[in-house]
DNA sequence: ACTCTTAATAAGAATAATTCTTATTAAGAG
DNA sequence: CTCTTAATAAGAATTATTCTTATTAAGAGT
């Protein structure tokens, strides 16, 4: 993302901060500039080093913290959808996930030939394939449910 | 997969085994049958507790070290391809991933409209969409580079 | 079958990523 | 400018996973 992408990025976390009624701070502003104008997918510790020279007292704690809420905020998302726990599936048959951000399950979805996905050209310039699948996050109809409880 | 599949299943363990020298343990059977058997896509918390009945003995990380075996023999794989840490990304233009399963590393793929994932109408009746994105799995050209030079 | 080599294991310590606890700071409402 | 409290820093704690080391047992060779 260029500059000015990134800086209507940071107008936007204004607005969503004042919307939800959450304090627009430094660190909240500068770990979104830094995920914004990087590349390279960075992982919590990039981060973490990247925005020090801004603010050298930030704890590794808030940058967890700072990227959990921007990804609330749905300014930021984590690739892969990292769950908890690695969980483990013995059917080979091509089938897609939905998996529940709120409670980790995970939903098989078969599809029938039609709707097998396929994968774009592009990918076998990076590398050798070994397997491919959609992945759809959300939150499933019981979590749901338990929101509208509280 | 019901008891046939299973057995099925256990019976290319053991040659897989042999086709790599590897032994054929009542762990890797005991941890096979379970994930195959099982539904829930299983943690190794859970393979753990579940294989513990017919080996009270067994410790965890057996349980880890024989998942990623299994993984490596190609008769089960990971829900996600988790890495083992969350990388972030603030470009919500939709995109796809490959993700290196050697270094980790993940590469952008931007696909035009008609590349373009459909999402199973499956999935909408399980909960909430939030985002779908395919997830393609190998080795990047770098890793596979760095296998020749061994 | 018996022996031997070594891959695989159990047990528990160690590590790495992430989250929690508590005292302090500062955003922003009034 | 003051006050309330959300957000933070620091470091301890937790959780998933991996490593270390001594022991066991698979299966090759006899």
């Amino acid at each position: 993302m260029n500059n000015k992408m990134v800086e209507e990025k940071i107008e936007k976390l204004k607005e969503a901060c004042k919307k939800q009624h959450m304090r627009v701070t430094n660190q909240r502003i500068e770990i979104l500039k830094e995920v914004a104008s990087s590349t390279s997918h960075p992982d919590a510790e990039a981060v973490f080093e990247a925005v020090k020279s801004k603010l050298p007292n930030i704890s590794i704690d808030t940058v967890y913290r700072t990227l959990a809420s921007l990804e609330d905020l749905n300014m930021i998302f984590r690739v892969d959808n990292q769950l908890p726990k690695a969980r483990f599936d013995a059917d080979k048959t091509p089938h897609h996930h939905f998996i529940c951000t709120r409670c980790g399950e995970v939903f098989d979805i078969f599809v029938n030939e039609r709707d097998k996905i396929k994968i774009p050209q592009q990918a076998f310039k990076i590398g050798t394939i070994k397997d491919a699948n959609l992945q759809i996050r959300g939150v499933c109809n019981k979590c749901n449910g338990k929101k509208k409880e509280n």
